[in-house]
DNA sequence: AACGAGGTCAACCGCTTATTA
DNA sequence: GTAATAAGCGGTTGACCTCGT
């Protein structure tokens, strides 16, 4: 007994979109909207397609807000910081930066952030020693067409140079811990490595590990006029400012997360954060080098 | 020039979560 | 309270491209 398909798979197209679907999806959406259904919607807009591939191409890629270009290094920060966070939560890390669909930080991510981070690293989880090196060049493949850039210069003696610097990365991050009811917005600052390992911080890190339903994301309006997803919107609802840097609440968490302090400290959580990595390890990489 | 390897990203799949009846 | 349905999400796949040999 399988679940019931959403639609009839022999009667839909599949496959990249042509423009003028395209056309037609943008111009029905931006008329009508969804119609608060998008399994219906490709029936109501003319499309052989799947509601959720209408959907799918609408929130990644035809969305007027999209990003389309080069992650800045900012952004990588966030979403490094955020990975090392909470793991492959790619559409919470994505609602940090507006206009980055989940979709396109995953990407990047799995093709070269992750390189970009280890590429140079020795001892790496490679059977076949084929990793790209550091200054491998971007392939003007898909990737140029979309991504028209030079990749970022990156010294060859650190994996994870970016992260020694001191980095002011400020994180919104968004959740809604425990009562759904007490959710805070703080601004919160490391001021030694000390703190990380304190167990203020150590909520923090569990706020990482925690599960789904600990994240507070505002759900994706149904109205074509108001679309948008968790990729592109902040969780507004529910946060109040708390000035300083007071500590995380019982019931609460923080959407603002400065580090002024060496991140090499922070990288020393587990990749899913509900535990630490080894005590020795010094930094990012080889927290990730002895993890494998 | 041909071909295989590898990189990228859009799209799909299927599971989980939220919402509605 | 429960079942059905839709939306959301992360993992995976496959087409297309460039590069190296």
């Amino acid at each position: 007994m399988g679940r019931t398909p959403c639609c009839d798979k022999d009667n839909v197209k599949r496959g990249p979109w042509s423009p003028d679907e395209d056309a037609t999806l943008k111009s029905y959406l931006e008329t009508h909207g969804t119609g608060g259904n998008w399994i219906l919607f490709p029936k109501k807009a003319g499309l052989r397609r799947c509601g959720k591939s209408c959907r799918l191409r609408w929130l990644n890629y035809l969305r007027p807000d999209i990003k389309h270009g080069c992650f800045t290094e900012e952004e990588d920060n966030i979403i490094c910081s955020l990975y090392n966070q909470m793991g492959s939560r790619w559409s919470v890390i994505a609602s940090q930066m507006p206009g980055r669909t989940d979709n396109d930080v995953k990407n990047y991510w799995n093709t070269k952030l992750k390189k970009k981070l280890f590429g140079g690293k020795q001892n790496l989880r490679t059977k076949n020693s084929k990793e790209p090196t550091n200054n491998a060049t971007l392939p003007g493949s898909a990737a140029s067409r979309a991504l028209p850039c030079v990749p970022k210069a990156e010294p060859q003696d650190s994996a994870f140079s970016t992260f020694q610097t001191q980095i002011p990365a400020t994180l919104h991050m968004l959740t809604d811990v425990n009562s759904g009811l007490n959710a805070y917005h703080q601004t919160w600052t490391l001021n030694s490595p000390d703190q990380l390992y304190s167990s203020e911080v150590m909520a923090f890190s569990d706020f990482g590990a925690s599960s789904k339903k600990s994240y507070t994301t505002v759900s994706l309006s149904q109205d074509g006029s108001n679309i948008s997803d968790s990729s592109s919107i902040a969780a507004v609802d529910k946060c109040a400012s708390l000035p300083g840097n007071g500590s995380l609440d019982d019931s609460g968490m923080f959407t603002d997360f400065s580090l002024p302090y060496d991140v090499n400290y922070a990288m020393c959580f587990g990749e899913k954060t509900s535990e630490f990595g080894p005590a020795s390890c010094t930094n990012f990489g080889d927290f990730f080098s002895s993890s494998y």
